[in-house]
DNA sequence: CTTATGACCTGATAGC
DNA sequence: TGCTATCAGGTCATAA
């Protein structure tokens, strides 16, 4: 479920709970979704237990907890995670907590929840480890980067400009929904292949996800269904998508009907005349 | 090297 | 009601 702007509007929930204050114990109910810098089993102390919390970064889809003695905690949410911050301890009968966390804020509690486990959790001893070990994996952040930095990786190679966005080493952020959205509104195909996108095209493209992306982060992400932030509150960006999830309505811009369709395995949606074909488009988006 | 495909999980929903 | 099939915001390993 979440994409760029659901994780930051996560990080930025979750950052006036957590930062300045003092892990004071972890717990991890489930081994399997911890993974540690040196294969060893995770310890209350690789999950941050008595580190003090010094900011909260994020790259693409991916967070991180950086203590002030260096220790960092990896968070990716997948498809289904949760990071909450409660102010009691989960019920027994509440299913797929995974781990929990104790601090020294107001609010004490903070639980990572995630049914599907497409997520998982990362510790380091240090920043460098992390960079190395997963973010130097991942392409410029779509939001942070500027533009003209990653449109070159939207031409690379011969695909589906779609699974470009959706590569996280060409761009990290962009998923499913606001790759059909940005495609939308700068009028691609989402079939078009890299290799017919103009350097012009490309620029546009990318410059329009991250306006895209920018706008949702302001309205707080979007929730379709489980969707929540740290304190618990859904997004309202979903009120405003154009194609994702309306295959077969009307478009809201010419009226024309959605097509719907897979597109490097994913559930894609698309307006056949404002985004058209490959040879069309060529000429229409060129600058 | 690149790109495409199935696999990994659970829960919600639709259809019979 | 209850069963089965399908689908979901994301990667990942393996095949071609």
């Amino acid at each position: 479920m979440p994409e760029l702007p659901e994780v930051e509007t996560v990080r930025r929930s979750l950052t006036p709970h957590l930062v300045g204050e003092t892990i004071l114990s972890a717990t991890l109910f489930r081994a399997d979704i911890c993974e540690t810098h040196d294969q060893r089993p995770a310890t209350d102390d690789t999950l941050l237990a008595h580190a003090t919390i010094a900011r909260i970064d994020r790259k693409g889809k991916q967070l991180a907890l950086i203590a002030t003695d260096g220790r960092v905690l990896n968070i990716h949410l997948g498809m289904s995670g949760q990071v909450l911050i409660r102010d009691q301890h989960p019920e027994a009968t509440e299913n797929h907590v995974h781990a929990l966390w104790t601090t020294s804020g107001s609010r004490a509690v903070m639980i990572f929840k995630d049914p599907r486990r497409f997520g998982g959790l990362w510790t380091f001893p240090t920043i460098d480890l992390l960079n190395e070990r997963r973010w130097s994996l991942l392409g410029p952040d779509a939001l942070d980067a500027l533009p003209s930095v990653w449109a070159p990786a939207l031409r690379r190679g011969d695909r589906a400009v779609k699974a470009a966005l959706l590569d996280q080493r060409a761009v990290a952020g962009v998923g499913n929904i606001y790759a059909d959205e940005a495609l939308f509104r700068i009028g691609i195909r989402p079939t078009t292949r890299t290799k017919r996108l103009s350097i012009a095209a490309s620029l546009q493209l990318a410059t329009t996800v991250r306006s895209v992306l920018a706008e949702s982060v302001a309205a707080r992400g979007s929730t379709l269904r489980d969707y929540r932030d740290a304190d618990g509150f859904p997004g309202r960006q979903q009120l405003e998508h154009r194609v994702y999830g309306r295959s077969g309505q009307t478009c809201l811009t010419c009226g024309s009907r959605l097509r719907g369709g897979q597109v490097g395995q994913r559930t894609t949606v698309w307006c056949p005349k404002c985004q058209p074909s490959q040879t069309k488009h060529s000429e229409r988006v060129k600058l």
